[in-house]
DNA sequence: CTTGGCACTCGCTGCGGTGGAGTGCCAGAG
DNA sequence: CTCTGGCACTCCACCGCAGCGAGTGCCAAG
């Protein structure tokens, strides 16, 4: 069957490649890989995959690369993932089971991924959107003062300075607690809000301005979706292609807006979503791929984590270390 | 005056070397500033510095270099520091007025900060160490967990979750938030540790182990001293020796511990300080230079921001910037 | 102390030649 | 129809070499 030795040569040259970061040519593939056909065989399987789009000559009489299609192929066509070696289960565990709150938890989760995979890793906090509020708390700074705090099912805590039109008293102030966190507490923030809503046009005053300021926090964006970033030194690695690819790359790091975009669309936990070079949403960073997974508790993904890097980098393992990282991260969530 | 002229050759050298960035030679030395004697000249004085220790040359035959020791030297007799630019006096403002919260002022700086001098921006939190507890509150999220938030006179507002040996009611609870309110609220931090201290062995039972969570709060480490870190996309102008400087100066902006060292012994505000080269604390970041300035209100530094770049930078516009921005945010620490 | 002159150093650039890895194609064998 | 060995060909990467030019150090004269 050529076909099938087709994609084992084109699985090899991805292998190769990956390792060595040089154009891969016949006869160094068949003596790597225990191959039984001849150079020439695999030669005329290379020009195939050529033809088709698979791989590239950086120029005539040098040796193969894949193209982002090729990856494409390559990744499609994986059926087990690299598994995690007893010594990196431990790392996670130990890693990971310090921690003391989300914030914690969060950064070492980073940190981890960005060590396992040796790429930058990013992580999306819990978004608030799926979660429900636990409790809502109003703290008198001054009697026209108010601090808001909002606390989530996730740990998440959000608070907010909110100045009155007409100062409270204590005992206004509590009929206001109560009133708010029995609109809102226990429900999805998506159902907070506009519970909180209809309450602010309902009645007019402190309370109005205390739900509305609610309702800001709650759908604010930037506090919406937070991430972390990691392991940007990991970029030094590039070498070749700085100014091309690291750059852009530094840039949209620190721009989380695109970030996020970037994240985006990866869906529910357990499933590793690959996107390679240009098919990402954001152009500067068509040099590199995105390798992300949903997560959160009870299998329902709440936000995403992953990581960016080079389009040719090693597949399997960086998706089994993101799968891991989300797994032993979801559970922790399932506990906390 | 030959050694007035020597110092004002080393500047040019200096000014020269950091526009162009390579090493500059006497004959268009002499051209570019105006300096009325002759090259021959110029090169005794080279000859001259070089011995002294603030020039050094790549290889034989090839145009002087400052060292270390020059820049410092430079850094030293600079008189005066850049004035900014009316423009540029309106995109700090423009750029700072707008920020809604202390998250927001700060991470705004630290963008500002990166654009205007074109390096990598720190900026570290205002400490908790030199302010006031403004209030504590504690909410309960079940009978037996507490939430206690720490708000300070910074605008800042820490939390943590607590688990209580023994369930306590709401009027308990009540009790609770105003002892530990009356003992600490006005006060230091500082004084509210010891204070709640004692509170903490005088009385056993829920209000020792509120107390206690809140002097682990305050005096953690971790969120004692938080910073933020911008423009790293800035390292990316460094180009040439890649491996060597940037892979270090990117691990030491992850390692918070580090930079926090880096930002560490710069004193009041007002003061801008210079360390170039190695003789900051960190070894990998010998060949890079920290600029830094403390800021707060009323002209006590509560904390330090500054920029981290080459040795080879323009030491009077960053010194003017970083000054700048300390002012500014020290004005809105003020009003705040 | 400054200046012009002069010999010298040495990195940078462009050039041709060579070696080797790799290819494409073809004819023959299974 | 597929695989294989052979062969000619293509280029890139590497090397050594020469010429150039910016820059220096030193010296003798102003």
């Amino acid at each position: 069957m050529q076909e099938e030795r087709r994609i084992a040569v084109l699985r090899a040259i991805v292998e190769d490649y990956v390792a060595t970061e040089e154009p891969v040519g016949s006869k160094a593939l068949v003596e790597r890989h225990g191959l039984n056909v001849s150079p020439a065989t695999v030669r005329n399987d290379m020009a195939a995959l050529e033809d088709e789009g698979y791989l590239a000559q950086p120029h005539t009489s040098a040796g193969r690369v894949p193209t982002d299609k090729g990856y494409r192929l390559f990744v499609d066509r994986l059926t087990n993932l690299k598994p995690m070696s007893s010594a990196e289960k431990r790392a996670i565990s130990t890693f990971l089971d310090g921690a003391v709150d989300l914030d914690d938890v969060v950064s070492r989760s980073v940190r981890l991924l960005s060590q396992l995979t040796r790429q930058v890793a990013v992580v999306q906090y819990p978004t608030l959107s799926r979660s429900t509020v636990r409790h809502i708390e109003l703290v008198a700074l001054a009697p026209d003062r108010l601090l808001v705090v909002l606390i989530l099912s996730t740990g998440r805590v959000e608070q907010r300075l909110l100045e009155l039109d007409a100062p409270v008293d204590d005992t206004a102030l509590a009929d206001l607690r109560s009133l708010v966190n029995g609109v809102a507490t226990g429900e999805l923030i998506s159902e907070a809000i506009v519970a909180l809503g209809t309450l602010a046009a309902a009645r007019p005053g402190p309370a109005a301005e205390v739900a509305e300021s609610l309702v800001e926090v709650m759908s604010d964006h930037r506090s919406h979706e937070r991430l972390v970033v990691g392991g940007a030194a990991n970029l030094a690695r590039y070498g070749d292609s700085f100014d091309s690819a690291v750059r852009p790359l530094l840039e949209a790091l620190e721009e989380h807006v695109v970030l996020l975009r970037l994240l985006g669309e990866a869906s529910q936990s357990g499933m590793v979503t690959v996107r390679i070079g240009a098919e990402g949403p954001v152009e500067e960073l068509s040099s590199t791929s995105v390798v992300t997974t949903g997560y959160g508790p009870h299998d329902n993904a709440l936000a995403t984590l992953g990581i960016v890097g080079p389009t040719r980098m090693d597949y399997p393992g960086t998706m089994a270390a993101v799968r891991a990282v989300a797994r032993y991260l979801s559970r922790i969530l399932d506990e906390g």
